[in-house]
DNA sequence: ATCTATTCCTGGCTGC
DNA sequence: TGCAGCCAGGAATAGA
């Protein structure tokens, strides 16, 4: 599933090798992936050159020299430079020496087009390395929802989905059904520290390949075998040896050592 | 304002 | 071997 890591590795892939060029033609095979676009982007794309693509949260956002090209990868989207067309193609950017594809098997994706970001990147909290400790345990404040809620629904921070808050949680010691209001100022402090390192160390991997979650160049991460709980109910802590629990929390399957995090 | 449940989708897995 | 039924989950949405 692309999270902050993974999204953050397409777009370092992905900006050497479309930037600078123009966008000759772009061509749709699903409606669905456009559920959040008002223009009709096969009339407004060609013509258009990609100056920049850069990661906002989740987001990949391409700055055009008019407007911007938003891609959200949901939980299957792959976006790939000079690959082959397969069944999961949705769209196809035909630009000036290289081709782009949006590959989608779920279609929880999206791609849209507009002149500035839309209004609800507004309710977007900030990017994880842009708050300080102090505003985490600010944001904290009046929670009553888990910890584990709060950091999946985008406003304490965005970018974090369920793979790196139980990881997070896992390197804080927190169990993820604690109300976030409850946190200690030393506890609020792990869980930063514990989510800032688990990022960097997942972007320094290239991420997490969990499903079928691939680079811009086609390639798989390597982070997702030093996960500690993640997807690992059953099987012994790394640290103390104790089977990691698995339970379902904010509608997500949910995965802590009942030794390790209290 | 905040929180929770529901919905979208399809490949892969389980069990009969 | 085949197939029904369930599971995975990001985020918009509706409802409490």
């Amino acid at each position: 599933m692309p999270e902050l890591p993974e999204v953050e590795t397409v777009v370092r892939t992905l900006g050497p090798r479309i930037e600078g060029r123009r966008i000759l033609s772009a061509e749709f095979r699903s409606d669905l992936i456009l559920r959040h676009c008002s223009a009709c982007l096969s009339d407004v794309l060609p013509g258009r050159t990609v100056a920049r693509v850069q990661r906002r949260g989740k987001h990949i956002v391409c700055t055009l020299d008019a407007g911007l090209l938003i891609v959200h990868l949901g939980m299957t989207g792959k976006l790939l430079v000079d690959a082959e067309v397969s069944r999961h193609t949705r769209a196809i950017f035909t630009l000036e020496g290289a081709t782009l594809l949006y590959d989608d098997i779920r279609m929880f994706g999206s791609i849209e087009w507009c002149e500035a970001l839309p209004a609800r990147f507004a309710r977007l909290g900030p990017e994880p390395f842009d708050v300080s400790e102090e505003e985490f345990f600010r944001g904290l404040r009046g929670r009553r929802a888990s910890i584990k809620a709060l950091l999946l629904n985008q406003t304490l921070v965005r970018g974090l989905g369920n793979i790196y808050v139980d990881e997070a949680l896992f390197r804080a010691g927190v169990r993820p059904e604690a109300p976030a209001y409850k946190l200690s100022r030393a506890r609020s402090n792990r869980v930063y520290t514990g989510m800032l390192e688990v990022l960097s160390e997942a972007i320094a991997h290239r991420g997490s390949s969990i499903s079928d979650y691939v680079d811009a160049e086609g390639r798989q991460g390597g982070f997702q075998d030093r996960h500690n709980v993640y997807s690992r109910g059953g099987e012994p802590c790394r640290v103390c040896g104790t089977p990691i629990r698995r339970l379902v929390l904010a509608q997500r399957g949910t995965h802590y050592c009942p030794k390790c995090q209290r």
